[in-house]
DNA sequence: AATTATTTTTAGATTTGTCTAAAATAAGAA
DNA sequence: TTCTTATTTTAGACAAATCTAAAAATAATT
């Protein structure tokens, strides 16, 4: 059984390594809001339950071990915000800070549960995968909206932004998931995107289309 | 804002307020598992923090703010159970040790929408009141069942020992929440009771009886 | 009232997670 | 390769919550 913030670290150090492997002290600090000197710390401890490989100076890996407990977290801390939109009606940019309390909640028993009572969910409320119990994952398969040339055409199917700010921007603008998207023009000078949202034309910034992920149909 | 632990102690003390005033340090030391001293260390900073009246070697008791607080810890524990039960198919002896981690979670929003959700429920799965958001409690009248004479008639509306063995026991017997009971015979010899449940007879302790609670009618 | 038992508090230590400041290592530039 | 900079680690300290053992206060008995 891990801690809170061992739990946390761990979550930290899973995302991370989808960007740089090994995971650097620094990044990990950054993201925990916290010093490099508390972060090695805690790698030392983690690294004696063999829940990361951990070599001085060079970074962190997580173990088979950790890596599921990892997966684990993701999976809670998805489901829930599932559960907050789908069943309390919470808007998608309220529900990751609940989430990051739910997510520790220990019983097997009751993410089993709400599993079941949310009708065996495949993605979060920003299109992210949620795990199954024993840590795979459904293959997605996303195109980045600034990718895509004039003519594409795709569904919005998640956001690789999740604050609030860019959330509450999305959703003002009527670019929700399952919304159906073709492309105009990809403007040179800016590179913002010119496209067609429900026969209503609309201009985004490159910037925001960088962070909507499309899959192409 | 209050920790988990200092959530804990004033759930704990506003309990025992209903047994004891002031409440001694002893007793919340065996209530929450833990040594008298390191009772006394919370203590201390619970008054610091205004929550709690403090004499020294006369015990405590919660201030207006410190009851507030503990009656809305209460709240979300009891809203979390009938969620579990109504939601989730949980058993009602299976509820309380999940409820003791959810009651924690930090948002306001998460616990109105919750008790929107369930649609405003009274009580919880063991026929404890659930407060509202004010702290304000409906009114309860409830009468403990080895307090019955001959032919008096009930319906059961809360047991006042929520152990898994004493609830699982119930459970089997079929005494749960709801159910009409008439006393045939208080037993002299042993103050077992002997009642009608649905036209089937049944003998009971008079220590299960005495857990039973019954509105009369 | 004096003695004994119980309860509570203090003193000092421990564990977990954090911090600052200084030292060590690695990486990049000249 | 040597100097400079960035990153990481150590050393030592601190706050929160806990503990043990001893001292102090209160309550119960004789
Ligand atoms: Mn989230
Ligand atoms: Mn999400
Ligand atoms: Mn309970
Ligand atoms: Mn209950």
């Amino acid at each position: 059984m891990q801690s809170y913030t061992e739990e946390n670290y761990l979550k930290i150090i899973y995302h991370l390594s989808e960007i740089s492997h090994p995971v650097q002290t620094n990044a990990i600090a950054e993201r925990i809001q916290t010093k490099a000197a508390s972060v090695t710390d805690m790698i030392k401890k983690l690294s004696e339950k063999e829940l990361v490989n951990y070599v001085k100076y060079q970074g962190v890996t997580l173990t088979e071990k950790g890596k599921l407990t990892a997966i684990n977290i993701v999976r809670k801390h998805r489901l829930w915000e599932v559960f907050l939109v789908d069943k309390l009606n919470f808007k998608w940019d309220q529900v990751h800070e609940v989430a990051e309390e739910l997510e520790h909640i220990q019983s097997n028993l009751l993410i089993e549960r709400l599993d079941e009572f949310l009708d065996f969910p495949k993605v979060d409320p920003h299109g992210d995968p949620i795990p199954d119990k024993h840590g795979n994952f459904a293959e997605m398969t996303f195109v980045k909206l600034s990718k895509l040339k004039d003519g594409d055409q795709g569904t919005i199917t998640g956001v690789s932004e999740h604050s609030s700010a860019f959330l509450k921007h999305l959703e003002k603008l009527g670019l929700t998931l399952g919304k159906r998207v073709e492309i105009i023009d990809v403007v040179e000078f800016d590179g913002s995107v010119e496209l067609l949202l429900e026969h209503e034309k609309l201009n985004i910034s490159r910037e925001v289309a960088k962070h909507i992920l499309i899959t192409k149909n």
